[in-house]
RNA sequence: CGCGGGGUGGAGCAGUCUGGUAGCUCGCCGGGCUCAUAACCCGGAGGUCGAAGGUUCAAAUCCUUCCCCCGCAACCA
């Protein structure tokens, strides 16, 4: 087992605010933050977002705003960082590409490629694609010289560029994917990886001449160039961490983990890896491919406006709720319709019903019959009583493995099916009826010291999820960090006193909303 | 032979890798309870898990073949 980890998103290249998938990302990526901070310590995990600013598209929508391109990315990099925070992203880095420190580290990478000659410079006379970024050959294109992706004419260039020996590393990166069964998650897209790296690839081009594109890090080694794209993007996964010395990074890349969308799988099983290996680093340890989010069974479409701004959700109910509903209803890797409508009704069954009223009815029969004091330890004193203790005490291994194997819907629905074990148990004890005979009483505090104990543990393990939520239940619980984590049953103890309950998750009205 | 994803009760989905009484949410029918956020609990109706063959004591799950649906312009994770 690793003691440590290192987590990023996507550097995210963007002209516009995030929205849901960029989100839904990083709440994978946080969950997973948040698990190990938990399970290795703060200090054994560190957690890097942020923004790719360069490249032609952004200086073309700079130009287009009437601005300079770095107002522009800075405008950009802010809304992303303010909407990454109001959503509770936890990321210890949010890595800019224009921020000195990277520019200085690509330079160093470029600088140490170049050195050891895995870059040449070749004259190249091309069809290049403004809006792809990248030169196509006449059969890629559609007829009458059109670019298949952007259906708009390409332009006829003729300049020289760096490159980067891709194709000198194509085997060893395979042998590397063949060898390591899990680095890439889930299993469905390794094959994908596979068959892209079967196939002879052409060297990658890595500049662009500054007299056409004014807007990138200058080659240490040329300065009338700019490096491309994903040589500058991707050294951003480490470049701002405080020690990118080489002996550091053999520590950090063997348990980087990495979020990314199933679009750019390709450029982060070919190019990547061949990057590392030239620079005479190792390789990452997971690469977690998540899928898309459609709307009413079609993609995301900007121009059609049916894509969801994160920041309504967060506006509208808090944080917590799009963060949960994501996580809940995604199997990892595989597209979700995403509406509206499943949002609220998860939000109810789950959150309101069955967590919220939950807490509800444990803290108000707390109050009434205990005076919200703890009068005895949690544990087993009855038949009736193993199975919610069984239920809870196995509940944090099983969750914990869950987030591990990116299966995030399951661990969560496992704490519902907890949950649920609970409510029952309050049907079955009857500790209400019981209240009412002061003979009963001593069993009352049992049963309620084992409902606030397993209370206790859901807020702990939903921490992930929910941080806002399982924050406040944590307060109504008047229960300090090291209490919270602990094993089921050596959390609240006798003399220990709860607030009373208020109404965590409202239902939402349908029809209202 | 293009690539990929999917086909599971009325709706939406897990489960398939690691074969062992088919599960969840919503909806529907009947009952219970009153601590609780019109919540909660119990019972019920409803599925030959796309089709056919095969392997196996046992298949939604493994193998083979076939059928159907969706994506593979773009803004995009």
């Amino acid at each position: 087992m690793a003691d440590r980890v290192h987590i990023t998103t996507a550097i995210f290249y963007s002209n516009g605010q995030p929205h849901v998938g960029h989100a839904s990302e990083a709440f994978a990526a946080d969950v997973f933050a948040r698990h190990y901070r938990r399970k290795l310590g703060k200090q054994n995990v560190s957690f890097v977002t942020g923004t790719d600013e360069h490249g032609d598209k952004n200086f073309r929508a700079a130009a287009g705003a009437g601005l300079k391109p770095k107002q522009f990315v800075d405008r950009i990099a802010e809304v992303f960082r303010k909407g990454f925070d109001l959503l509770n992203i936890s990321y210890d880095y949010f890595v800019r590409t224009t921020d000195p420190t990277h520019q200085k580290f690509v330079q160093s990478m470029l600088q140490r490629a170049y050195d050891k000659g895995e870059i040449y410079f070749k004259d190249y006379q091309g069809l290049y694609c403004v809006g792809c970024e990248r030169f196509y050959t006449q059969k890629e294109l559609l007829p009458g010289n059109i670019c298949p992706s952007h259906n708009t004419p390409v332009e006829l260039i003729s300049e020289g560029n760096y490159f980067l020996r891709l194709e000198k590393y194509r085997e060893r990166v395979l042998e590397h994917v063949k060898s390591n069964p899990d680095l890439i998650r889930p299993d469905r897209y390794r094959n994908e990886a596979i068959n892209m790296l079967s196939e002879p690839l052409e060297d990658l081009s890595i500049s662009r001449p500054k007299t056409r594109l004014d807007w990138g890090i200058e080659l240490p080694f040329d300065a009338k160039f700019v490096t491309y794209v994903w040589f500058d993007a991707f050294w951003a996964y480490v470049s701002e961490l405080p020690d990118t010395s080489d002996a550091a990074l053999r520590e950090i890349l063997p348990v980087t983990e990495h979020f990314i969308g199933k679009d750019i799988l390709k450029t982060h099983i070919v190019y990547w890896p061949a990057m590392l290996m030239i620079a005479g680093l190792p390789l990452f340890r997971h690469l977690n491919v998540h899928g898309w989010l459609n709307f009413g069974g079609s993609r995301m479409s900007k121009s059609s406006g049916n894509i969801p701004d994160p920041m309504e959700y967060e506006r509208n109910y808090g944080a917590d709720v799009l963060r949960y509903f994501e996580m809940r209803e995604i199997v990892y890797g595989l597209d979700v319709d995403f509406s509206d409508e499943r949002l609220i009704e998860r939000y109810n069954s789950d959150l309101a019903n069955n967590l919220g009223n939950l807490a509800s009815r444990v803290l108000r029969m707390a109050q009434s019959y205990c005076g919200g004091e703890v009068k005895v330890a949690p544990g087993v004193r009855a038949d009736l009583d193993s199975e919610i203790v069984n239920a809870f005490v196995n509940l944090p291994a099983a969750v914990g493995a869950q987030i591990e194997e990116l299966q995030f819907n399951r661990a969560l629905e496992a704490i519902q099916v907890a949950l649920d074990v609970a409510n029952k148990y309050i049907v079955i004890t009857e500790p209400f009826k019981m209240a009412k005979d002061p003979a009963q009483l001593t069993r009352v505090e049992q049963i309620l010291a084992n409902l606030l104990e397993a209370l206790r543990v859901a807020a702990d393990l939903l921490e992930p999820f929910l941080p806002t939520m399982s924050a406040k239940l944590v307060d109504l619980l008047n229960v300090d960090q090291q209490t919270l984590h602990a094993p089921y049953g050596e959390g609240v103890k006798p003399g220990h006193r709860v607030k009373p309950p208020i109404a965590l998750f409202p239902r939402i009205d349908k029809a209202k909303a």
